[in-house]
DNA sequence: GAGAGACTACTCGGATACAGTCTGTCCGAGTAAATCCGG
DNA sequence: CCGGATTTACTCGGACAGACTGTATCCGAGTAGTCTCTC
């Protein structure tokens, strides 16, 4: 089980985004060049991000796409949820009820205690993604990068946002 | 991203193996007809589960599986991992290092501050995986089941193994 | 009757096809900007 | 020179192939139990 690498592209673009000036649009084709990854590819992921709401889309020239709430509204989960879905990562069959010496409907009471347990799983993983936004990023870049490169990123964006 | 339906033949035949009297083996073909599932394919989960130690085979008439290691000593995490494997189900591809105005090797310092995050959330998942193991899943169990029912399991089990 | 040897039948383990999803690509509908023309 | 209609060029969005992993199946190697034969 991993993650499709939409995820990565998506969480990296909507981290771009995040840094522009208020407004602004940054189109798939530069979000890919910047990233040096397919266009075609990483526009089926930034549809599913605008999908979800969490970022907007504008045509025409100098078109492109911007986040549609503030970054401290969007998080890692709204992310991963816009690409992966909102399903829970483990399906629980019943095969209970397959079980021979059970009577019919064994498990309509209670979900399988197995199922709970890998349920409570998954909504720790949630959660954990639920409290990191894109505001709590940037802080985390700002420490990360040097000033100066931050900066020369900045200005090669700013050079071809609409 | 969804975990194969594997793993939940691991858990539901693991924890059946569990509740088995000491030094006993249970077939593959039993634990297939038990859940109703393919037995070939069932084969192959419970490879995975032999080959990373958690249970041991014996081939001939009679022969199976039995858990290698006490209840207690055996977690979800463990079960899961066997089959699903041990990766991250983040993988960083370091697409950092694709953007053009940065140097070359950018990337060597410290991971992506994305991949840090989602390795966090991937570090909950195990560890509530970890948390709970076949023993508490039997104790679990024991509150679910109602006595009569369980005993009727038991004992078409115990009609059937080596 | 007891013990040793051969046989049988059942098991796991890996090697082999099929399907579904992820990856990657393409082209069309729609729109904002730029251009051109008339006033 | 200014305003409006037209053209243009660029964007997103969904529809279309290829590759890879997950699903399902098969058959062979090996062993525990059983049976038989001999002592």
């Amino acid at each position: 089980m991993i993650l499709r690498n939409q995820v990565e592209w998506a969480l990296h673009c909507c981290s771009v985004l995040a840094g522009l000036p208020k407004g602004r649009y940054l189109s798939t084709k530069t979000l890919a060049e910047f990233h040096g990854i397919p266009k075609e590819y990483l526009s089926k992921a930034l549809q599913a991000v605008s999908q979800a709401g969490l970022v907007e889309a504008t045509l025409g020239p100098s078109g492109g796409y911007r986040l549609s709430k503030p970054a401290s509204d969007i998080t890692f989960l709204d992310i991963v949820e816009a690409v992966e879905g909102k399903a829970r990562t483990f399906n629980c069959t019943n095969i209970r009820d397959n079980i021979p010496c059970r009577p019919a409907g064994f498990c309509d009471e209670k979900p399988c205690a197995i199922a709970r347990v890998m349920w409570q799983a998954d909504a720790a993983w949630r959660a954990s993604l639920r409290a990191v936004s894109l505001a709590d990023l940037k802080d985390m870049l700002k420490t990360d990068i040097p000033a100066d490169q931050a900066k020369r990123s900045a200005d090669w964006l700013l050079d071809r946002l609409g």
